[in-house]
Order: C-alpha cells, then sequence, then structure tokens
DNA sequence: AGAAACATGTAATCGGTTACATGATTAT
DNA sequence: ATAATCATGTAACCGATTACATGTTTCT
C-alpha cells in the first residue's frame, strides 16, 4: 500500500478518532499540508473501504438536521496495518512545477507575463511561510517538518528574488516590452 | 489544457521534430526532468490524440527490423495551442513527499530506520544535485530551472543534515508502543 | 552471453477529480 | 441577507500507471 489517500487516513486516525470532515481538516491544518492532498470524495470512499477490510471501526452518532456524524477509529489491524505502510519504501519526492516548466519557455512568453508569474510565485511561498510559522508543533516529527518547508521555501524566494533578472532581463526578446525594459534597470 | 503529457509533447516539439522515444529522453535528461514525468505509454497515446487533432504532423520513416520511427512536429495550430498553454493559469507548485509524511511520525519507528531513511534521502538530492551540474543550459530558461533545482535541493541537504538530531535523537529510545510491548514475544 | 539502448504500442486497472445532491447552523 | 462551516455521499469521467507484447542493434 502506497502512501494514498487510504494511508493518510489512517494515519490521521492514528492520532485519534476522527470524521472524515475531521481528517480533510487536519490535513489541511497540520504541517504536512504542504506535502499532500487529500479531498472529500477522496476521503469517503477511502474510509469506507478500510471499514470494509477492518482496518477501522466506525460508530455514528445521530445529529438533528445535519448527516449523521460517522466517527472512525482506528482497529489493531489498521494501527498494524500503517505501522506496515511506515516501513514500505518509500516513494521518491517528487516535485512537481508547472512554474517552472513554463519557466524554461520564458523567451517566448510577454515579459510583462513572466513577472507577474515570479511575482505570484513568490508571494505564494510567502504565504506557505506565514502558515508554517503560524502553526504549532506537537511533536519532534512535525517541528521538523515545519522547519524542513521554512528551509526550502525560503531558499525558493531567495533563489527567486536574487535570479529573477536571468528571465526578466532581455536583450532582442521574442517580444520586446517597452516598459519592462524600462525597469529592467532598476534590478 | 493543463500542463499535462500532451503539453509536455507540444513543449519538446516546439523546439524540434522528435519521435516518441525521443520525447521521452528530452524530458528525462532535460533540467526538467526534476519537476516532471513522462512515460511512454502515456506519451504514444498522447501523441495520437494530438495528431488526430491536427497539433502535431508525423512522418513515418521506415527501419528494417525495428518498428518505423514516427518523427512529429509542431503544426502552427500545435504551436498556437501550446502558446495559449503557456498564457493559462498555472496550477501551484506541488511537492509530495512521502519522506516527510513519513518523518511526521518519526517517534513510532525504529530509529535504525529513520536514520537510513534521513541517509538514503541526502543521497538522494546529492544525486540529483550532481546530475543538474553536469547538464548544460541552452537558454536562460534552462539555466534558470538547473540554478533553481541546486537551490532548493541544497537547502533540503542543509536541512537535513543540521536538523536531523531533531528526529534520531531521541530521549528513551525506539518505542514499539507500551501495548504491543506487552503482548509481542517477538519484534 | 547478456545487458542496455532503440522503438512502438495495447489492455486492464486504478486512484483521484469534478460535478452533482442535500441541508442545518453559526458568524458577519 | 450572505457567507462560511459543518457534514455526507454518488456518478461520470479522466489521466496515468502497470503489465503485457515484440524485436533489432550495439556495447561490454
Amino acid at each position: 500500500m502506497a502512501f494514498d489517500v487510504r494511508t493518510i487516513c489512517l494515519a490521521i486516525l492514528s492520532s485519534g478518532e476522527a470524521t472524515g470532515y475531521e481528517i480533510k481538516k487536519q490535513v489541511e491544518e497540520g504541517p504536512a499540508g504542504h506535502f499532500l492532498e487529500a479531498s472529500f470524495s477522496a476521503i469517503y470512499p477511502a474510509l469506507a473501504r478500510l471499514e470494509g477490510e477492518g482496518l477501522v471501526s466506525c460508530r455514528t452518532e445521530a445529529q438533528g438536521g445535519k448527516p449523521d456524524r460517522k466517527v472512525y477509529a482506528l482497529t489493531d489491524g489498521g494501527r498494524a496495518a500503517f505501522d506496515a505502510a511506515l516501513r514500505d519504501e518509500l516513494a521518491p519526492d517528487r516535485f512537481r512545477s508547472e512554474f517552472l516548466f513554463a519557466m524554461l519557455f520564458a523567451d517566448r512568453m510577454p515579459a510583462a507575463h513572466v513577472k507577474r508569474l515570479i511575482e505570484a510565485r513568490i508571494a505564494n511561498y510567502r504565504a506557505e511561510i506565514a502558515e508554517l510559522k503560524a502553526a504549532q508543533s506537537d511533536s519532534a516529527g512535525s517541528a521538523f517538518v515545519r522547519g524542513y518547508g521554512l528551509a526550502i521555501f525560503g531558499a525558493a524566494i531567495d533563489y527567486l528574488t536574487t535570479h529573477r533578472h536571468l528571465l526578466e532581463a532581455r536583450s532582442e526578446g521574442a517580444r520586446p516590452e517597452p516598459e519592462a525594459r524600462r525597469h529592467a534597470y532598476q534590478s
């Protein structure tokens, strides 16, 4: 079993019971939120399947009007399965960036667009850093992961700010932008 | 159209004609190889579909024994489609790391395993850096992307070497959970 | 002799996304 | 009044992976 949505559910449940909704929130808010994703329509079927396999148990709490809360908890089998998953081979890290892919072709794009993309990316990383700083760590693992995130996002911002001129300062680009030209002196 | 395998094909073909096989090699070897993937069984159907849509043209070169080489080239429509893709909204960068996910639960894992995982990750990043250093840049874009890779992989190694003790130095040693201890006769 | 590179493709499967469907409660 | 949060789920679709299928040439 790879580190798919099912394993993520097991992981969250390993620190206490939760509903599908809460699992999603915890994934989003936890330090690993920057390194994984889990949507409702992936989580709900995953939990149903895990229950069928006996890896989680489910207790239903009725509430007026709202759908019943279905509170899931790890079974012994589930805990064993999670431990096994932790011992599995890890898939290599994958850093997927449409931004970098696009930058390969920066010389085909209007300079203003390139500039906008770079600035958006910087803003994005700043936001992620702010989020990581705001979170608190409840374990060595989560402190480590937070620090890791801060380190690489910080490095990304550093690189972008110090090297953006490589893409922005163009001699005779495909589509010369007079305005961008003017500003190019400032960096 | 997102930055899927089809777009990757258009991108590679935008710098010259190629066969499916060559596209795969170029993606792997190019600086973006660290940020994308494209397998044969994704590329071949993608090219067939692009041809059906008139975005690429195909010329077949017979060769004795081997399957014919099918050399693809961008059509005008294909070039326009690629330019459009570059102008599209970019999906946010996604850094997927089973390693970091596992590290969240480092305190549930045998210390030796944690150590091994960290060392493997460092070795891995060193290898990626070596690859990036070995490559040569043929455009501003590719120099930028290479530098970016070197920056963040370097930052990752730095962080790992300076902070691994957070996970490795544990007060009470590797703890199989107390309950399991009691019942487990074999490790 | 054997491995690796060259070269193309299909079929079955899988995991996940998007869009849909519903509706109460609480905060602004 | 309106948005956000809480709360669950299904159906259709999609892109990609895995395993399969074939065969030559070149390097070690």
